[in-house]
DNA sequence: TAGCCTCTAGACAACGTTGTCAAAGGAGGG
DNA sequence: CCCTCCTTTGACAACGTTGTCTAGAGGCTA
């Protein structure tokens, strides 16, 4: 030990702490906490020469400390598929700027779509006491949770149902949105509509496919089973499922996608074919408009959804108490033309 | 006092400590904490009846506690400017997928271009003890971090230089990057070029001019005052400044947009006018191939720049204590056709 | 069988903060 | 002038974990 530990030079690595201030300022511990919590009953010049202290030893209050001692951490944790996906960008930023309202930190992290990834996430934060958890789940049983939830770590799930466990809950009217998608197309004169989703066991998937079946039938629409296929995102397995559909004998005139992705691919596949091919997306994206026909889509919002999922946590870290509550935003059809392609004339 | 807090029923926002598992178990309460951490030295009958324990209270570390006591958090924070700018998606992502290899958790906020606000969020993490940062500036002076960083808080800068500090820096070449765009246009017969680039004081802006200035100088082109327009990001500001390039009686032919943003501002407004103009963006993205005429851009490299700078961070956690260093991560030209449009004949 | 070593296990302090409580001092009322 | 009350201040315990140190049991060697 070489180190002078003392007064204002300190080893690296080390930080003052509340008891250096207060042996600097010459006054008690208890002292120095109530003038960095700016607590009441501290004359103005006791305040001044703790201040003193504070600024000359470079203190910073040490939150883990502060943490243990207070319960709550102030921070809330969110769970997404994806942090580079654009999608949650909205919805990451927006419970950001909730949290930052109520003083709070955000520490998220992204489940790959991976179920095992989740739950080690998610109890990596219940670790760390976060006050609240916003979760995108990847995963369809939650049952985990149930412990952290009971010791009060408010939950609130977003973009898809909670796996058997009761809890906060905000969707996107995806069924609903689904719906007009289809029936948009079958307004334009198709009656041989493919969908092209996700895959199965992601609730929105499902629900999507419900509204593309729902809509068929309402119209009168057989549905060959040729039309549907759900499956991964990644581009080579939407080329080719785009691709079946559109050299069928019978083709498809126009083509439901079930995601952003999904749209992405399928702009591209239609961009190669010799005949223009109708289509609808769910979700919007930025330059939609712009690409030659403009696309239509279902769009969601899902900064809404972050700022309505936050408000839901908040109130529950707030102490409300009633039962779970299930919200569904809307989604809106914004038509851009590509939508309004007409069946080809055989 | 009327709660049973004795044996598995526990007050609600209550959660079981070691010491509870310990009574439970039947043994002390280090054993526990060895058994916890996987710590040898306990057989395995008595770790049977620590685990059974474990699972019937539902017990889980108080990582607070264990941080408080351990002085590391495993946990780094990033700070960028906006999360829901899809261009820090893939730079976040990355951060996040290195942090994870080293066990870490990630804290990240918004800035949102504001220095004031850049300043409070990362006294925040160094309050929580985060081991490192990430951060992209929003201000220019970052000596309120050298206290943080003379107390062992390790930060790498990325996409802009650090302001008043000497600390590691990644960032893209955006003076190579801007030169190429440049160079680009020339090339395809352009003597009158417009640049229309975000705020000056942000480093990236500055650098991309110069880049700009560099590549017309090179070829002998003056550049006209007029050419130039720097500031903010927002549709109407970018709209008004590339009319009037456009519209002045000597119009500029082709334009060199200085960030996404910019760009799909620019492609817009191009779209609108009645003779076409050359056009090449700073950043790639998303659907750059599929609008008419495709756009051609500078792509940066995000994710690496991401994967690089928490490769940096890591390695100073890791007790590496060399000179600060500046990395600069290549920028790429992705000719898609909007940069070889031909000036137009008068 | 004595002596030594190894292995398991627990008691205790410490991390840096905040809540509780009590002491000291001064002001004001009777 | 005494008593009460209020204000300012500090001593101390507690939050839940981990590092250190020591005790005891048991096995092995001589």
């Amino acid at each position: 030990m070489t180190d002078t530990a003392r007064g204002t030079s300190r080893r690296y690595g080390t930080r003052p702490t509340m008891k250096d201030v207060a042996a600097r300022a010459g006054v008690g511990l208890k002292t120095v906490s109530r003038v960095v919590n700016g607590e009441p009953g501290v004359t103005p010049d006791t305040e001044r020469r703790v201040q003193e202290a504070i600024t000359a030893l470079g203190f910073r209050r040490n939150d883990s400390a502060r943490i243990l001692r207070k319960g709550r951490t102030a921070s809330i944790g969110l769970v997404l598929e994806d942090l580079a996906d654009p999608f949650y960008g909205p919805l990451n930023r927006a419970v950001e700027e909730v949290a930052r309202g109520h003083g709070a930190l955000l520490i998220n992290g992204s489940s790959a779509e991976d179920p095992a990834r989740e739950q080690e996430l998610v109890l990596a934060l219940c670790a760390r006491r976060v006050d609240g958890l916003v979760v995108i789940p990847a995963g369809d049983d939650h049952r985990y949770l149930e412990p952290e939830i009971a010791a009060g770590i408010a939950t609130v799930f977003v973009d898809r149902p909670a796996g058997q466990i009761d809890a906060d809950v905000v969707l996107s009217d995806n069924f609903g949105g689904a719906q007009d998608a289809v029936a948009h197309l079958i307004a334009h004169g198709h009656r041989r509509i493919g969908f092209i989703g996700d895959q199965p066991r992601i609730h929105t998937a499902r629900e999507r496919l419900r509204g593309y079946r729902t809509a068929m039938a309402a119209a009168g629409l057989p549905v060959d089973d040729s039309w549907v296929s759900l499956g991964s995102t990644a581009p080579d397995r939407v080329r080719t499922a785009a691709n079946a559909m559109l050299d069928a004998p019978e083709p498809v005139t126009a083509l439901f996608a079930g995601n952003n992705r999904v749209t992405v691919t399928a702009v591209r596949v239609l961009g190669e074919r010799p005949r223009p091919v109708a289509l609808v997306g769910f979700d919007d994206f930025e330059l939609a408009d712009l690409v030659r026909p403009a696309i239509t889509v279902v769009a969601q919002d899902p900064a809404r959804m972050g700022r309505t999922a936050a408000g839901l946590l908040f109130r529950r870290l707030d102490g409300t108490d009633d039962a779970p509550r299930q919200m569904e935003i809307p989604t809106r059809l914004i038509a851009r033309g590509s939508g309004e392609i007409p069946p080809a004339q055989d």
